[in-house]
RNA sequence: GGGCCGUUAGCUCAGUUCGGCAGAGCACCGGACUUUUAAUCCGGGUGUCGUGGGUUCGACCCCCACACGGCCCA
C-alpha cells in the first residue's frame, strides 16, 4: 500500500479516534429514520402545495411512497423527521455546511448550522465523504430553491475509512467496477437502475409463468452427469460420498423427469455453470430459465416466448420497442419465423443438404473463407456457418426453425424432413436468447442419439457435446408425454431489455481472474 | 490459444515528439467563510509511473518477459 493511501487512511483513523474520545459511537447498532430521501422531499412538496390552497392537496399527500424497510413507520411530519444516508458531497462554510445524503431512494441535501446544532456542529470537522449520517430536523426550501433538511441533530451511523471514487467523473476503471461493484454502485448513478430492472424482469417472468399454471421447482445443482447442453462442466468432489460431481450445465434432464412424474407445467429459474471462455455475452455462471409443458410442441412454445418477452417488456419498460445501437428492436408479436436451411442458403449460398458429409461441408466452409480445424463435426460446422452468415442478420426478434438432428440430440424428428428436428432458437440483436424443442420422448431413439453424441466426442475429441445419462434414459422408458421445452438465457434477455452491451453490465459480480 | 490496445497520485486523466527535475482537476491536509450545490478564496503534491529484467552517463518513455484488464479473432 502506498504512503499516500496510508495518509488518507490515517487521516480517517484520527477522525474516528476523535469521535471515540468524545464518546460518540462511530458504529452505533441502530438508527431510527422516519422516512427516506425521496419520501421526505415528496412530503415537503405536498405540504407546500397544500398550504398554497391548491385543490390537489389531499391527493398529493397520497402520492408519497416512502420506500421503508419492514418495521419502519412512514412519518411525514415535515417539521420533525429523520433521514439517514451516505455523505456523497460536502460544502462546508465556517459555521454552516451543506451535505448531500444518498440513500436507495435518491439524494437529499442537509443544512447544518451552528445556530441549530450548537456544540453538535463540531462533528462536521470529523465527517468525511462516504460516512453514513443520520439527520433529524425540519424540511425547508433554501434561498436557491433546494428542498433541504435543516438539521437540529446529527448522528454518525457509520464512519467510512476509505475515500470514495471521484464524484464528478465517477468510477471509469472497468476492472475496479466489476471487482468492487459496490464502488460502481456508489459512484455511477446509472448502474443501480439496471439491476433494479433485472430484478423486475425476473419477477415478471415468474408472474407470467405462474399465471399460466407453471410450477416453479428446484432441481440439483450438483449432478453425477452434466447433461442437457453442449458444454464443458465444472468438476467437484463430494467427500462423504467420495464421488465426483459436476455443476449442472442445464436443468433439462431433471425437469423432464418431473414431466415423466406427472407435473404438466414446470419451470426452473436457476444458475447453470459452463466451463468455457468469458466474453461480452458469456459468463461461466449464468441464469437460465427452462420450462416444460406437457402436450405442447415447439409451435406452442414460440407463441409463449413471444408473448412472454413482449409482456415482460411492457411490464418493465412500458414498451415493446427497445433501442439497440442504431436499431430499435420491437418485441411485439408475432416474431418472424424462418427456416434454418433457407436462411443459411440465403445468406451463405450453402444448401447444407447438398453437403451430407463432413468432408464436403468442411471443404465448402473453407471455400467460404471460414477457418476450419482439421477435425470438426458437422454440428460444429453448421454452428459456425450460422454464427458467421445468419445470426448477424437476426436483429429483430426471429425464430430460426428446424435444426439438423446432429446438433439436437434431445429434440424430436420433424415429420417429413429427414435429418431435421422440431427445434427453434430465438434471436434478437444477433444474439441467441432462447432454445426450444418438441421434446424427444422415444427412449430407444434417445439412446441412439446419445450414442451418436458419444461417437462425436470420441472421434472429434470434442468435450462440448451431450453426455449419455442412463438414469434419464431409465426415466424416459417409463413414458414421457409429448412435451414442449424451452431454455432462455436471462442475462442476455436483460442485456437486450436494458440496452447493455456486455453481460458484465447485467451480472452484479462477473467472473474475474484472481489477482496475483 | 493468436493479434492489437491499456495500466502514471485515493479517483478521472495529461505527460512518452526524438530518453534529460513527475503534472492537472477532484479528493486530501492547514487557514478563511452561516444558503451552498462540480461552493469559493489562500497555502500544501501526498507517486514502487502494473511487476521483473535489460540497454543507457541517465528510463514513466526504448527492448524482453510476466501480471491484470479491454477490444478483435479462433
Amino acid at each position: 500500500m502506498s504512503d499516500r493511501q496510508d495518509d488518507l487512511l490515517t487521516s480517517r483513523q484520527s477522525k474516528l479516534d476523535r469521535l471515540r474520545e468524545r464518546h460518540i459511537d462511530p458504529y452505533p447498532p441502530r438508527y431510527h429514520r422516519t422516512c427516506d430521501a425521496a419520501a421526505a422531499i415528496a412530503a415537503f412538496e405536498a405540504a407546500e402545495r397544500q398550504s398554497q390552497g391548491g385543490d390537489d392537496g389531499g391527493e398529493a399527500a397520497d402520492g408519497v411512497r416512502p420506500q421503508l424497510e419492514h418495521g419502519e413507520q412512514p412519518e411525514t411530519d415535515i417539521s420533525n423527521l429523520s433521514l439517514a444516508g451516505r455523505i456523497v458531497s460536502m460544502r462546508v462554510m465556517g459555521r454552516a455546511a451543506f451535505l448531500d445524503l444518498q440513500d436507495a431512494s435518491g439524494t437529499v441535501q442537509a443544512l447544518l448550522r451552528q445556530n441549530n446544532l450548537g456544540e453538535g456542529f463540531d462533528l462536521v470537522k470529523d465527517l468525511d465523504l462516504g460516512d453514513h449520517l443520520g439527520v433529524a430536523g425540519a424540511m425547508i426550501r433554501t434561498r436557491t430553491g433546494q428542498v433541504t433538511i435543516d438539521a437540529h441533530s446529527l448522528t454518525v451511523t457509520c464512519k467510512g475509512m476509505r475515500p470514495l471514487p471521484e464524484k464528478y467523473h465517477g468510477l471509469r476503471d472497468v476492472e475496479m467496477r466489476y471487482r468492487q461493484r459496490y464502488l460502481d454502485m456508489i459512484a455511477n448513478p446509472e448502474v443501480m437502475p439496471v439491476f433494479v430492472q433485472r430484478s423486475r424482469i425476473v419477477s415478471s417472468i415468474r408472474n407470467f409463468l405462474n399465471n399460466r399454471g407453471f410450477l416453479e421447482v428446484d432441481t440439483p445443482v450438483l449432478v453425477p452427469v452434466a447433461g442437457g447442453a453442449h458444454a464443458r462442466p465444472f468438476l467437484t468432489h463430494h467427500n462423504a460420498l467420495d464421488e465426483e460431481l459436476y455443476l449442472r450445465i442445464a436443468t433439462e434432464l431433471y425437469l423432464k423427469r418431473l414431466i415423466i412424474g406427472g407435473f404438466d407445467k414446470v419451470y426452473e429459474l436457476g444458475r447453470v455453470f459452463r466451463n468455457e471462455g468469458i466474453d461480452q455475452d458469456h459468463n461461466p455462471e449464468f441464469t437460465l430459465l427452462e420450462s416444460y409443458e406437457a402436450y405442447a410442441d415447439y409451435n406452442d412454445v414460440m407463441e409463449m416466448v413471444e408473448s412472454m418477452v413482449s409482456g415482460i417488456a411492457l411490464d418493465v419498460l412500458g414498451t415493446t420497442r427497445v433501442p439497440h445501437g442504431e436499431d430499435i428492436i420491437d418485441f411485439a408479436p408475432p416474431w418472424s419465423r424462418v427456416q434454418l436451411r433457407d436462411e443459411l442458403l440465403k445468406h451463405s449460398g450453402i444448401d447444407i443438404d447438398n453437403y451430407p458429409d463432413d468432408a464436403s461441408l468442411s471443404a465448402q466452409a473453407r471455400e467460404m473463407g471460414l477457418e476450419v480445424a482439421p477435425l470438426e463435426s458437422r454440428g460444429r460446422l453448421i454452428d459456425k456457418l450460422l454464427s458467421t452468415f445468419v445470426e448477424p442478420h437476426l436483429v429483430q426478434p426471429t425464430f430460426l426453425m428446424d435444426y439438423p438432428e446432429v446438433m439436437s440430440p434431445l429434440a424430436k424428428a420433424k415429420p417429413g424432413a429427414p435429418g431435421y428436428v422440431e427445434r427453434f432458437e430465438a434471436f434478437a440483436a444477433g444474439m441467441e436468447i432462447a432454445n426450444s424443442y418438441t421434446e424427444l420422448n422415444d427412449p430407444a431413439v434417445q439412446r441412439a442419439r446419445f450414442e451418436a453424441q458419444e461417437e462425436v466426442r470420441a472421434r472429434y475429441e470434442d468435450e462440448e457435446v451431450d453426455r449419455t445419462d442412463e438414469d434419464f434414459l431409465l426415466a424416459m422408458e417409463y413414458g414421457m408425454p409429448p412435451t414442449g421445452g424451452l431454455g432462455m438465457g436471462i442475462d442476455r434477455l436483460v442485456m437486450l431489455l436494458t440496452s447493455q452491451p456486455s453481460i458484465r453490465d447485467v451480472v452484479l459480480f462477473p467472473q474475474m481472474r484472481r489477482l496475483p
